[in-house]
RNA sequence: GCCGACGUACCAUAACCUGGUAAUGGACUAGUCUCGAAAACUAGCGUCCGCAAGGACUUGUAGGUUCAAAUCCUGCCGUCGGCGCCA
């Protein structure tokens, strides 16, 4: 949610940069937003001032009370009020949503090099990292290895689970508790603080880190209660200051979380169905970062260049794209993404994000920080370390022998009982 | 899930029974004093409206009763304790 202030005293600016996003977005809503604003203010001001009448009256009754004297006069006055008050307060509560609605549909005023474009294809490629590798032999997908080697069972995760589900087995389990397990001791080195967050977490939370066509798209709710099971550990742990005011001293707060997560896939269909490069559930570990506001431009490019590091510690051939305005969303200002070369599908697809979100998250969540010209709002980054279905997917494309094994980048291995490779023709 | 107790601002606590408009400490920030600090004193210390003067709101939350609700009534949420169930 943008900052309301703001949105009153830089109109102008706001509508600019809305417009930069093409037509995805109405920049006209801010002068609806003005409109409204105004309205509520007139209102707010008549009504306080209805109520000032009622508080006057009733301090008047406390004294007469106190010198016994005669009060009735005064009651009948009284008691015209709350009624007008009660009206104007609907009205007020009807403003007010309405405005709430309209703001919900204000996106992020996004950073100035945010290159514009349509869609991913107009994303703009800033470096490439590793090398591609080209094999002497043809390529099994994904799914025909771990059909080969035993590693995984779709069919039976489809019968009990549905589309998009997986039983990992054996190795390729292990291959992934491995991957987590060098990411916790990656994080753990860069001095982040490891937070194993709640799974689901409730409405007023959800509507403070994302935007309203999550709800439809993305998140799975929970029955009969009001909770939402979390599509990434950012949610929870961006969420987990709501309504507090951090100390300045105390940012940067620097987290990262592991979490499942939980995704519908609504409006995916037909896209990436087979195998686990496109799934329901998978597990990831995030980097989440609290700013102040003069130092998280900083901080987003010390989360890429985390997420590179790692990446490229896994030997793996892939690309920093600037995502474009077409592509970015609603809630981040400027987002990263890291595209892994595969070489089955011959093409770069994403693996990881990286985005500052300014104080879009912050201000609908109330989380804000002291300062001597009064408090600010938090600046709130986050960035994917590993996902694991899409990593996995990276791997067996990309190591994979002639004889359908797959070969163990280094920095796993002691993870993995020292096992150079797995999988092959004994398997 | 059932029964009971509780929920007051950054923290701690009072007012609740008996309705009269949040008292008091501590922490924190600024100022005075000081070479500096501590202590002491003064002011500030939550949100909203207003150019300002000022006003409104805020006792977990949403309602109800009332001229008036921290206080009385109801629903919901949370915390703690007990019972039940359980990896």
């Amino acid at each position: 949610m943008l900052d309301i202030t703001l949105l009153r005293e830089q109109a102008e600016l706001v509508k600019k940069n809305i417009s930069r996003r093409g037509t995805a977005y109405d920049p006209s809503l801010v002068n609806t937003f003005l409109t409204l604003d105004k309205e509520w203010r007139e209102l707010k001001g008549k009504t306080d001032e209805l109520r000032r009448e009622r508080n006057t009256i009733t301090l008047e009754i406390t004294k007469l009370n106190k010198e016994k004297k005669d009060i009735s006069p005064l009651i009948q006055k009284a008691k015209k009020l709350p009624e007008e008050i009660k009206t104007n307060e609907e009205h007020l509560h009807l403003l007010r949503t309405k405005i709430d609605t309209l703001l919900f549909r204000l996106p992020n005023l996004l950073h100035e090099s945010v290159p514009i474009g349509k869609d991913d294809t107009e994303n703009k490629i800033i470096k490439l990292f590793g090398k591609k590798k080209k094999p002497p032999f043809k390529l099994l997908s994904h799914v025909d290895l771990m059909q080969k080697n035993n590693w995984a069972d779709l069919e039976r995760a489809a019968k009990i689970s549905g589309s998009r589900t997986y039983f990992l087995k054996g190795d390729l389990a292990l291959l992934e508790q491995a991957l987590i397990h060098y990411a916790i001791d990656f994080m753990t080195k860069k001095k982040y603080t490891f937070i194993f967050p709640p799974h689901f977490i409730n409405r007023k939370a959800y509507e403070g880190v994302t935007d309203l066509t999550d709800f439809e798209n993305v998140l799975y709710k929970i029955q009969e209660e009001d909770l939402y099971l979390i599509a990434t550990s950012e949610h929870p742990i961006t969420a987990m200051y709501m309504d507090e005011t951090l100390n300045e001293k105390e940012l940067p707060l620097k987290l990262f979380g592991l979490s499942t997560n939980f995704r519908k896939e609504a409006g995916a269909h037909g896209k990436d169905t087979k195998g686990i490069f496109r799934v329901h559930q998978f597990n990831k570990v995030e980097q989440i970062i609290f700013s102040d506001q003069k130092s998280s431009w900083k901080l987003h490019e010390e989360l890429i260049k985390n997420e590179i590091e790692f990446f490229k510690s896994l030997g793996l051939h892939f690309r920093q794209v600037n995502v474009c305005t077409g592509d970015i969303g609603t809630v981040a200002a400027k987002k990263y993404d890291l595209e892994a070369w595969y070489p089955v599908q011959q093409a770069y697809r994403e693996i990881g994000s990286c985005s500052n979100c300014t104080s879009y998250q912050s201000t609908r969540l109330g989380i804000k920080y002291s300062h001597p010209e009064g408090s600010k709002y938090v600046h709130t980054l986050n960035s994917t370390l590993i996902a694991s279905s899409r990593a996995l997917v990276a791997l067996l494309e990309n190591f994979q022998e002639k004889n359908g094994s797959v070969k163990i980048p280094k920095v796993l291995q002691k993870y993995m009982n020292q096992k150079k490779k797995i999988g092959g023709n004994h398997a």
